[in-house]
Parts: structure tokens; sequence; C-alpha cells
RNA sequence: GGUGCGGUAGCUCAGUCGGUAGAGCAAAGGACUGAAAAUCCUUGUGUCGGCGGUUCGAUCCCGCCCCACACCA
């Protein structure tokens, strides 16, 4: 019998996950762990629409603030993070909270990565390299030539996923499809999903809102001091990308602002086909739920 | 008032040497196990500005009108 819960609150952006969570783990008396890919990079702020320092201190908060755009984080380092958070707040706790829009980072939370070794910044480099130089032509032609079975399974006309392909295949001889269990690794703590909801109108209404607000608080001065670093992963986020583009006079302003405005609503978009495939996940509105209903929940 | 250039999908525009039309973006739906705020897939009927004329047939040619922009007065 499992005697610990993590309860995860999944949603778009701009639903109002950040105050539910703080709420729900305030009323638990627990810690939260954020599954946010870009929340938890320190350079990053106003863009991202991180807790408030206030917020952060009503509640302790994993995965914020705890790396650095010049780190590699990516969905397996999230696995070894967030289990290794989950189980020291069960030290104190029965319950934990997770709340964040990192689909990805959920699953690896959830349900585990297969483990596949290590790829050499070296191989991933020359890949990299020469896919710039050759295009998906290239690629292509590579795949076919050394791993036909993602050749004829896989997405061949997703670079990264080609690449990544690649990659596994040169470093350990072996196709990724082979390292591709399916497996939902067992967790020693019981799961429960809830999710933000909110009819699109309100929810693009908070979106124009919030992105607003973000540049009266002073979102260009953080771009700004970020050009340097545009072409990190860390920096290929919405709300900082758009204005790379203006900074470097490929938008006016205006234009600029309009793009992140549309471009949040497509990744919210993208987020909620995510989560509405995983049957798991309770849907309510925010603010609508008791919490003495989510106790209910437990068993 | 005159001349010129336009008026085609929500937006920007292409096109049909006359046989009722198509790209990009947007939008909608979807996929996604080490970049995931990333990446990728699918979906295009719209009085082709209005009214007449020519024609078997007009969005395309002709006439008039309306609207926008530019220049000249």
């Amino acid at each position: 019998m499992k005697n610990k819960t993590c309860i995860v609150i999944v949603g778009p952006t701009a639903v109002g996950k950040t105050s539910f969570a703080i709420e729900l783990a305030q009323h638990f008396g627990t810690q939260i762990i954020s599954a946010d890919s870009r929340q938890c990079y320190k350079e990053l702020n106003i863009g991202v629409a991180k807790p408030s320092s206030e917020q952060l201190q009503l509640v302790t908060h994993g995965f914020i603030n705890s790396h650095s755009i010049l780190d590699e984080v990516n969905a397996k380092v999230f696995e070894e993070y967030s289990l290794q958070k989950v189980n020291d707040i069960f030290k104190n706790s029965d319950v934990a909270v997770m709340v964040g829009g990192t689909g990805l980072y959920i699953k690896a939370f959830c349900e585990g990565m297969d483990d596949v070794p290590v790829i050499e910044t070296a191989i991933r480099e020359s890949i990299v390299t020469n896919y710039n130089n050759g295009g998906m032509e290239w690629l292509r032609d590579q795949v076919e030539k050394n791993d036909p079975i993602f050749f004829s399974k896989g997405e061949t006309k997703n670079p990264q996923r080609m690449m990544r392909a690649l990659e596994v295949k040169f470093s350990t001889g072996r196709s990724i499809f082979d390292f591709q269990s399916k497996k939902i690794k067992e967790r020693n703590f019981k799961i429960i999903k809830i999710g933000l909801e909110l009819p699109k109108e309100q929810l693009h209404k908070n979106i124009n809102n919030r992105i607003d607000e973000m540049m009266k608080n002073g979102l260009l001065d953080e771009v700004k001091s970020l050009l340097h670093f545009k072409n990190l992963n860390a920096l290929q986020t919405v709300g900082y990308k758009e204005l790379f583009d203006h900074l470097e006079g490929r938008a006016s302003l205006e234009n600029a602002i309009e793009q992140i405005k549309i471009n949040t609503r497509q990744y919210a978009k993208r987020q909620m086909t995510w989560f509405k495939k995983d049957k798991d996940v309770k849907w309510v509105s925010p603010g609508s739920l008791i919490f003495s209903e989510i106790e209910l929940l437990f068993n």
C-alpha cells in the first residue's frame, strides 16, 4: 500500500496553475516541484511567468531557478531531479505537489524514460554541423543508411527526431527503437493528476493580459541582456525569440508582441492536445475545486 | 476633376493566353521517450468589388459605377 501521494497539476499556460498549486501546497503543508522546462533557469524571469519572489517564499519550490541556461536540461535530467526531490519531500510529508505545463517532463516523472547511454558531445555536434550543411537530404540519407528501422517507422520529416535517432545509432550501434520499451516504470508513491481548464476565449484573454503585463514589467530589457545567448536551447522560448527578432531589426516591436501572443496561443493548444490524451487527468476549472474533494481522490 | 495602379480565403498576395482558383501566415485537428515554450503531420468553396455587355461559357475581354492608394491639377 502506497502511503505517499504526489498531486500533479497540469494545464495550459496562463490558466492559473501557479496560484492554485501554492494554495494546495499550503493546505497540505508541503512543497512544490515545478514541471516547467523554462522556469528552471535562473536567468529567465519575466518572460517565463515564474512565480514571484513573494510566492516562492510562501512555499518551497523545486526546479525553479535551479539551473543555468548554460546547463543541459532535458526530460531525463528532470526525471532524476524530480524523483529525488519528491522523495525528499516525502520524508516530512505524505503529500507533494507538482505543477507545470511541460507534458513530456511530467510523463518522465510519472512513467519514466528508458535508459539510453549518454551521447558524447562530439558525436552530437558533428551531426548538427552536417545537418546545417547538408539539410534534410543529408539527414534522411544518413538515417536510411544507418537506422533503417527508424527510417521505416519513425518521423522522417522531423529533423530533431532524426538527429536523435542518428546520435543514438552512432553512439551505441543500436536503433533508438531498441531502447524504447514502452513500459511504465513503477513508482513507490501514488499519483493524482488534476487538469485546469478554461474556455478558450477566457484563456486567450488571460494570455494577452499576461503578455501586456510582461512588457510593462520590463521584458524587453531582460531579453536585451540575453541577446548574446540567443542561440542556446534555453532561449528558443516564446517571449524571447520574437523580441530577438525585433532587437535585430526583423520585426517592429508591435509585430513582435503580436507574434508572442500568437505563439503563446499555439503553445497552449499543443499543451491541451498533450494533456487531453492523458486519461488519468481529472479536469476542473480553476477555483472550482475544494481541497476536501482532492483528498477524496486519494483512495 | 484628370492619369496611373489596385480591389481574389480571416490577413498578405499569386494566378487563370476565357472552361468557376492557389501559396505563405492565421485558424482548426493531431503526433511527440534526452532540444518539448522545441520539433513535426493533416485540413483550403472563396457572391475572384457591384451592375450590365460580348461569348456555348467571364474571376479573366469590353462599358459604366463604387472603394483604396499614388501622382498631376
